[in-house]
RNA sequence: GCUGGCAUGGCGCAAUGGGUAGCGCACCGCUCUUGUAAAGCGGGGGUUGCGGGUUCGAGUCCCGCUGCCAGCUCCA
């Protein structure tokens, strides 16, 4: 019998014919996969002459994934198992975990999630091998006539649609099943696999999470499937980590520490998606604002106020009413009159609340004749714009109906755009490490043909030039092909927080686009009439929202400058009240936030408050400290810095809000 | 907007299969007060998101609205 050469792990070897992934990797029980030549394959497949093949593991990307959706698989069996009319979606694997859709007559309930477990386990305990089977399309049609969406995955032109390459891939039709110890075929998917080669390797490191219902195809013409989605995990030890990191972001959570604190609220009262800041999140938004604009001085900006409603022409001018209508508040109707009978005498005119400043700043720049020499131009404001989010998608402060734009437009000469752009960008960068956030990458987001105006080559020129200023960053620029405005390409900031999630963070977009609708000029050296270009650039995006970020970064625990309260000075007893109480107002004199608990409460329950609230610098005197003329700092982990004296106390506090400390 | 779930004093929760709303924290008062996450006693506060309906009787059942939560779709 002859054998075949292969390079195994990087070693080249002699193999019988016939030898088997499992033949080679079988050992290792972390081993899930193979890679061959680049492809990710079953281990029960046969190794080709001259393949390059190596192990892949339980714990890398690709063998996590394989890991994922081959519980996604476990997860349909069950749900057949229990409801055999359930017709099956698709079930790909996603971050941190997989889902499946299902067509079925009723929603899954909490109870039936936690009957679909348990029979997983059974399905994992059993040991059952994924075994693959290549049909032909005619095969596969025939064999799974009783699944409608897998067979209209295997006539239609699947391209693009979500989670259907999981299903059919670039090549052969396959199907899995999933064979008992005995032989017996226990379930079958029409899927591209690869899978783990045996439930068992499932262990008991996945977890059910939740049910929703999601479109087919994922989008909103298409009926809704139930989706169930699930966690898993090389071991039970991953998916206690992963777990405990949901609860964490969950303690984290803007919403849940915005009501704790006293922060903000939104009263029904009001509206959805509309927020008031309580005093305790008033101060922080106020710093917030006043570290913004002093900054904005400083790098050449200049302020502007804006009205928040407008007659309609503006927006049709700006072309928002014919891209964004359905997103606006409807508009209201003003100056209408009519007659005795209900005829209109006078024709009334419709207002909008504005959804975003550019169109004022535009008028801005065209109340009168500009000249080269002012520009760049950069109008900023603090811009309360309103949006009708969809009744579905209000979410705390982070996506809200009403906010505060830190909004600033710059017009600028072609020629000064590529500078502008790079200053702004690492203004932009500063910035955000100023308020904490360290970790960043870049996002270019491209033209959405069908969503876009303005000419090709004015796209190709704005992206090209973003894509230089944002290579010449050094940061990470990740491509978002689609993802534009319809009147120009941005640049945006991510950020990551402490906990490792990711935010989008300021754009930067260019636009060649308004400044042409609004017909702006300006005097050129020579006399000439140019066209200006403009930025739209937001730091924060929205300040509701980056306070939100914040909140979630800092776990509620604020650096010094951002904390409401700065200091709490707390007695060991009534008698030393005075004592801290002058400590107190000297802080005050020199602009610290503190104040004195002289509550009638017990010193131990005082630290107790003023641990709950996040104060930084908790002061502590009693009788030695008063003697020492010093007194004691208690910070917000419990560790104690005791017997410092005042003037050292009182510096060192200062010192800690001018550098925005965190302690 | 769609699917599902939820809605009880400021906050967190309780109220057997429908029978006239309880607890903790917070708040107010009194007593106490000398070293690191809750002193003791007493008190006030809700008609159960809003509007209808079923019933002798509804926080508990039904319908509509509002709001919230999760996911989907969307995010200039």
């Amino acid at each position: 019998m002859s054998s075949l050469t292969a390079t195994i792990d990087g070693v080249e070897r002699e193999l019988a014919p016939g030898t088997t992934g499992a033949d080679l990797f079988g050992e290792r029980r972390d081993v899930v996969v193979m890679r061959v030549d680049g492809a990710l394959w079953d281990l029960a497949r046969e190794v080709p002459a001259g393949a390059s093949v190596d192990a892949v593991t339980v714990s890398e990307p690709d063998g996590l994934m394989v890991l994922r959706h081959s519980t996604a698989h476990v997860l349909a069996q069950a749900v057949q198992a229990v409801n055999p009319d359930a017709k099956l979606g698709v079930g790909p694997p996603i971050e941190n975990g997989f889902y499946y859709d299902f067509d079925v007559e009723t929603p899954f309930t909490p109870e039936d999630l936690k009957a679909l477990e348990k029979a997983m386990q059974r399905i994992v305990k059993e040991g059952q091998a994924f075994v693959r089977r290549e049909v032909t399309r005619d095969e596969a049609l025939a064999e799974l006539a009783h699944e409608p969406f897998k067979c209209e995955l295997l006539t239609q032109d699947t391209a693009g649609a979500e989670g259907a390459s999981v299903e059919i891939g670039d090549g052969d039709i396959t199907i899995y099943d999933n064979v008992r110890r005995g032989g017996e075929v226990a379930w079958k998917d029409l899927c591209r696999g690869p899978h783990v080669p045996s439930t068992r390797v499932l262990q008991n490191g996945w977890s059910l999470m939740r049910s929703a219902a999601a479109y087919w195809k994922g989008s909103e013409k298409n009926p809704q499937l139930q989706r169930v989605y699930g966690t898993a995990w090389p071991s039970k030890e991953e998916l206690t980590a992963y777990k405990e990191r949901l609860a964490e972001a969950e303690r984290r959570d803007h919403r849940k520490l915005g009501a704790e604190m006293d922060l903000f609220s939104f009263p029904d009262e009001i509206g959805s998606g509309l927020a008031v800041f309580h005093p305790k999140g008033g101060v922080i938004r106020m710093e917030m604002e006043e570290y913004s604009r002093r900054r904005h001085i400083e790098e050449g900006y200049e302020f502007v106020y804006t009205p928040h409603a407008t007659k309609a022409q503006l927006f049709q001018t700006s072309g928002h009413l014919d891209w964004y209508a359905d997103g606006m508040y409807p508009p209201m109707q003003m100056d209408e009159e009519r007659d005795a009978a209900g005829n209109i005498t006078k024709q009334g005119q419709d207002y909008y609340l504005k959804p975003m400043n550019c169109p004022m700043h535009n008028l801005i720049f065209g109340a009168r004749g500009r000249s080269y020499r002012e520009l760049p131009l950069r109008l900023f404001e603090f811009g309360t714009v309103y949006r009708n989010e969809k009744s579905g998608v209000v979410h705390g402060l982070t996506r809200a109906r009403g906010f505060t734009q830190d909004d600033a437009h710059i017009y600028c000469t072609r020629e000064q755009m590529k500078d502008e752009l790079t200053t702004t960008l690492e203004f932009v960068l500063g910035l955000l490490k100023d308020y904490g956030l360290e970790d960043f990458y870049l996002e270019l987001s491209t033209r959405n043909p069908e969503k876009s105006v303005g000419s090709d080559e004015i796209w190709e020129e704005a992206t090209a030039t973003l894509r230089e200023v944002g290579l010449a960053s050094g940061l990470e620029l990740v491509p978002d092909p689609g993802g534009a405005a319809f009147y120009g390409p941005k640049i945006s900031v991510q950020a990551r927080d402490a906990i490792g999630r990711t935010w989008q963070m300021s754009t930067i977009q260019l636009d060649f686009n308004l400044p042409e609708r609004f017909e702006l000029e300006y005097t050129a050296s020579d006399g000439s009439r140019q066209r200006p270009v403009m930025i739209h650039r937001a730091l924060f995006g929205s300040i509701e929202r980056f306070f939100a970020i914040l909140t979630e970064h800092y776990a509620g625990q604020f650096p010094v400058w951002l904390a409401p309260v700065q200091v709490r000075a707390i007695p060991v007893a009534e008698p030393f009240n005075d004592y801290l109480g002058e400590l107190v107002a000297r802080l005050r004199a020199a602009g610290v936030r503190a104040e004195l608990d002289a509550s009638d409460e017990r010193f131990p329950k005082k630290i107790r408050t003023a641990s709950k609230e996040k104060i930084p610098f908790v002061l502590i005197a009693g009788g030695d400290d008063a003697d020492a003329n010093a007194v004691s700092f208690r910070y917000r982990d419990g560790s104690q810095d005791n017997q410092v004296p005042l003037d050292e106390a009182v510096a060192r506090i200062v010192e800690a809000v001018t550098t925005k400390a965190q302690v």
